[in-house]
DNA sequence: CGAGTTTGACCTGCGC
DNA sequence: GCGCAGGTCAAACTCG
């Protein structure tokens, strides 16, 4: 299992408690970690993204104190707020500044990154919240999920922690296999999932699942802050 | 030999 | 109830 670091090009956080969008996700970085490399260097990553209705998420986003439309925008290639809010396509969002941890959003990757297809019109919509229904109706206690997409020519990406595969899947009108690895760390639970986007095959979609009762694997050479890498793992 | 990967079988939830 | 698709298991296999 080779592992490297990449960019990280978007961020999605998902909240499985309220399944919809409810507010920003903050998400502090430890320094040892070889991601994201965004040329945020020390800084911490805060991140967000919607999948249902882009219009909630500007709401959401216009109370939050500290981000700016720059910031806001800084990922969605020049799209205007107000093609944004009108579209429902949702925005991805990405930002260096540092901030409070606040990892909370929502959702089921699938539907995160398949809403975001080409254009965003009624039809999308309507089967986004079709989708959003059948998850609230199937809703279940789960462990709390944070995805993100990074451009990358390997699957695995090192985030700090060592993992296990445990299955591989193919996965309907995907080229590419989706692979399931688990930590491997004793009652740890974590697990994460690893796909290519089928629009975009640079493209690898990570999903973690749960949260790390530990640390990451690689910290022993490193020399951050206790409360750098609790940020890290409070997600 | 232990740790990690592969892969077919099995389980579960959901739509029809 | 049936079929499909996603997720997990576990035996076999590979590798260091």
């Amino acid at each position: 299992m080779s592992t490297t670091s990449h960019p990280i090009v978007h961020h999605s956080l998902f909240d499985e408690q309220d399944q919809i969008p409810t507010q920003m996700g903050f998400f502090s970085f430890p320094t040892n970690l070889t991601f994201p490399p965004l040329g945020c260097h020390q800084s911490s990553l805060k991140a967000f993204s919607s999948i249902a209705p882009s219009s909630l998420a500007i709401s959401q986003l216009d109370s939050a104190s500290n981000l700016t439309a720059e910031t806001l925008f800084s990922t969605t290639a020049q799209k205007s707020r107000e093609d944004l809010t009108s579209s429902f396509g949702g925005g991805q969002f990405l930002s260096l500044h540092r901030s409070s941890v606040n990892p909370w959003a929502l959702g089921e990757v699938a539907e995160c990154f398949s809403s975001k297809r080409s254009g965003f019109d009624d039809h999308h919509f309507r089967i986004s919240a079709m989708k959003m229904k059948k998850i609230k109706a199937r809703r279940k206690v789960r462990e709390p999920r944070f995805c993100f997409k990074t451009m990358s020519d390997v699957d695995v990406l090192d985030d700090g922690y060592k993992w296990r595969k445990y299955g591989q899947k193919v996965v309907k009108n995907t080229q590419h296999p989706r692979s399931y690895y688990r930590c491997t760390q004793d009652n740890c639970r974590v697990k994460k999932r690893v796909e290519r986007l089928a629009e975009d095959p640079r493209m690898v979609i990570t999903t973690y699942e749960g949260r790390h009762v530990h640390s990451p694997s690689n910290d022993l050479e490193d020399s951050q802050t206790p409360s750098q890498l609790d940020s890290f793992l409070l997600w």
